[in-house]
DNA sequence: CGCGATTTGTGCACGCGTTCACAAGCGCTT
DNA sequence: AAGCGCTTGTGAACGCGTGCACAAATCGCG
């Protein structure tokens, strides 16, 4: 698990205050982050279900898809309430509904990416973004050469327009995908901007306040991890000798 | 974290059954997972420590560029074996090696990556492989049209070639950037041709025998999950209510 | 040589997450 | 209507990971 999580002082959270009298739902401002993360994982599987013609689906049968066990994937959905009948399982589409309710995919979200080079090209161009609940609303390089370039319909910004672009598409999320010299620096100028979350393919940690959340993917520690595997796995069969 | 790992079963390892007698550093079969995940970032941080002239590094300095508390660190390479000196902290080179070397990364990895579609180009291209161990020794590809083409130096092979080149080139580790539908396919036959580990970066879940080691990147739950936690933020302010 | 400043290494307690095991509930059949 | 099989929901125990807090160790300086 390679992510960068910043603190995330659990104020006091703003179910008590609320007058709210109608509600169906309740907030979940203690959904454990263990389950969050696996949410996704559940609704993808659910609508691969959905698609296969599938109306109800045992814990079982979900687990086994989402790749958890059924005890787990069980106590997760308690969570979010009863979307369940003893003895016949879950109804996946109001179970869909529910978790892209929690998850806030109900209206798209618009999403920035900044370092449009080698990676940030293929995410731009990632079709799992916009099938699964995103959408790119703009593009941003620091390479002046690469500014005005079309890529998948979006034209690549200058940085230095970042906070007039952010605001104007009223942008949240971002994906930081430049090299790690950079990161730092354009991180500071999203979060300015009114960036409150990003997801961060450089190599190297951000610093942000606490009201910004970060996530790390760093492809590289993916594969080092596996090497680790390997390693072991090997040292296993013939006896290891450091040399 | 969004990681797919497998079972495991972690049988008698070998270290009691092996005779050496001039070893000089432990097997490290209990490591803990926690910890080396942690490890790469760890080395990251170490190696950016020794580009820009430093030669020892505290716990404290070392957890800082790293982004973890210096506890953690401490205990971390607490089991890799003792490599600091109390009241001057950590020699950096000598901490580079051993870290490399429980990572299995003292010689280039070659590893083979399967479907260069949109991301796996850019993963094909991806300087962050080649700089901090491994090697891109093969790219295939299903689409006869694809077959052929040169991508940073490397020809595209068909996947139909994939036992052969993976036998001849020992490849244990593959990255899988194929569409859903195929990679379960590709995934068996990249097992049966040798490869022990799998960097999944298709939306689905790889059933792989116990030795088979897989590590799943998805994008897109990376998205969703910040997404989460900027629907809680926006609840907090305007008291959610659903609709 | 001894003392104080500094930093590592770790025992311990706590909290989160996972898993088991079973009671509670639903529907179908007789 | 009653019984049976199946599945959810959850209480409880367990284990792992984290972080505090302090003892042990090293260096530098007087």
């Amino acid at each position: 698990m390679s992510q960068q999580r910043t603190g995330e002082a659990s104020g006091p959270n703003g179910s008590a205050a609320v007058v709210g009298f109608s509600r169906t739902v309740p907030d979940f401002p203690d959904l454990p982050e263990a389950t969050v993360a696996r949410l996704p994982e559940y609704l993808r599987a659910l609508h691969h279900l959905a698609d296969t013609g599938h109306d109800t689906v045992s814990s079982e049968g979900l687990a086994h898809a989402a790749g958890v066990n059924s005890a787990k994937l069980r106590k997760d959905l308690s969570h979010l309430g009863s979307y369940g009948t003893r003895g016949v399982g879950y109804d996946i589409a109001p179970l869909i509904a529910q978790i892209e309710y929690i998850l806030g995919l109900t209206s798209r979200r618009a999403v920035a990416l900044v370092g449009v080079g080698n990676l940030g090209h293929a995410l731009a161009g990632y079709a799992g973004f916009s099938t699964r609940g995103f959408r790119i609303a703009a593009l941003f390089d620091a390479d002046p050469q690469r500014v005005g370039e079309r890529v998948n319909g979006l034209v690549i910004r200058h940085v230095a327009e970042i906070p007039a672009v952010v605001a104007a598409e009223s942008i949240s999320i971002a994906v930081l995908a430049t090299p790690a010299s950079a990161a730092q620096a354009v991180a500071d100028q999203l979060i300015a901007a009114g960036v409150t979350s990003i997801l961060n393919f450089a190599p190297c940690v951000l610093s942000v306040p606490d009201r910004v959340d970060v996530r790390k993917v760093d492809l590289a520690v993916e594969l080092q991890i596996l090497s680790f595997h390997e390693h072991r796995k090997s040292a296993r069969v013939n006896g290891e000798v450091r040399t």
